[in-house]
DNA sequence: AAAAGTCTGTCACCGAGGTGACAATCTGCT
DNA sequence: AGCAGATTGTCACCTCGGTGACAGACTTTT
């Protein structure tokens, strides 16, 4: 396989020669806006590698809640859970947008691991960043009120998507609030009434879809605040 | 070293031959109840099997709110996501009673794994486990009310605990309302409350620091409940 | 420019669960 | 037996955040 793209920076969670072994062994997988890719439940089937575009990964509450767990877009993998201990899927994988993964078959996957075992280090510590990430997550829907968590998660898009512009620094994603909420297990509601609130202690402004940032050390502060 | 012990079914997580060279390369170390073994962002030192006693790993608020993430006892391993990832403790490690731990130092262990990657898958495994336990309790916090994480976690102990007495199963483990309160991250108040309401409809008997479970599946239907 | 769809602000209402307080009860120790 | 300490039951009160509803504002499409 011969993309491009996989040669880029992209990938550049993993060393380059790996991503090329990966990329001989991976085949492309192109998904339209809204498809999903698995299921909670599912078998294993394979890791992937998000080429363009973004998938969601969701979990659904007994009551039909649901909630975004995580976003994965280009130069993110998902699915290592799953590949490393075959069990079933824990999230929803859906499209968000027209989306172009690089899908590797799981038992393809670990021919040539077993080929390549030192790499286990580098995949151990995909696995430990994940771990840390959910466990700061839970700590933090104990521990923090929904405006900390919110603080919390702007200044995570603000590093993924922040792009400079006169007056602070905004967050190049369209981003409703009720995408938000989803993705603090809140409603709606509530994130906009929080997004008022900081606006009004001029933290940040709030357009269409659209989040600028004013004061980055002000949103820091509210992301440690108890109450 | 020839601990008699650790040949046993203590270790049955690990393979019996794992056991035998890890425990070649371990050191025994007493803890006193109550005694601190690593803090929250202490660096790594080494990967830890209880032999006997307690170990709570815990996580503090800023406010100085406490909650219980794990307990480990006699056959569990813990320690691994700095072990494998290098970076600083999650939570504290503190013994709840007198303890007496395995220790495999940071650098021994990494050189024995080193010479056995046949070996990493089975840590892959245990790293994924560990995952799947976090996103499943970070997810229960954000759909699940208190009376169905309380339902969850008393099934969990009487899996770990349990032993049939005349008119049920009893949690054989000393277990106040407040240590299941700080488990669960609610208030030693609302688990009370939760225990009466319980124990009102028949699911369970509740004596000082002592739990009797009489109806398995009701306690089942309530974990589940939304509501 | 109008229509359709999306997104936001805000309200009234309600319930879950935290806090502080205090009395009652149990257990282990002397 | 009796005391100290640990554990539990139960209040009143309050805050956070969920729900449903709806109007208004913005964007995209036609």
């Amino acid at each position: 396989m011969t993309h491009q793209l996989i040669h880029n920076e992209w990938f550049a969670e993993l060393p380059d020669e790996v991503v090329s072994q990966l990329a001989e062994r991976a085949s492309v997988r192109q998904l339209q806006s809204g498809e999903w890719l698995y299921a909670r439940g599912d078998a294993p089937e394979g890791f992937y590698g998000v080429l363009t575009g973004r998938v969601e990964l969701r979990a659904v509450s007994p009551a039909g809640r649901e909630i975004i767990a995580a976003v994965h877009e280009a130069g993110n993998w998902f699915g290592e859970v799953t590949l490393f201990d075959g069990k079933h899927r824990v999230h929803d994988a859906v499209a968000e947008t027209a989306t172009e993964l690089m899908v590797i078959a799981h038992d393809d996957f670990h021919r040539w691991l077993a080929e390549h075992p030192q790499l286990y280090p580098h995949f151990m510590r995909m696995l430990c960043h994940k771990l840390r990430i959910a466990l700061a997550y839970a700590e933090d829907l104990v521990f923090l009120p929904l405006s900390a968590r919110l603080a919390k998660r702007l200044l995570a898009l603000l590093q993924a998507y922040g792009e400079p512009v006169d007056g602070g620094t905004r967050i190049q994603r369209h981003l409703p609030q009720d995408v938000l909420a989803r993705m603090l297990g809140a409603s709606r509601q509530a994130v906009s009434r929080e997004l008022k609130a900081f606006e009004a202690q001029g933290y940040l402004l709030v357009a269409y879809g659209r989040i600028t940032v004013v004061d980055v050390q002000a949103l820091q502060a509210a992301a440690a605040a108890e109450n």
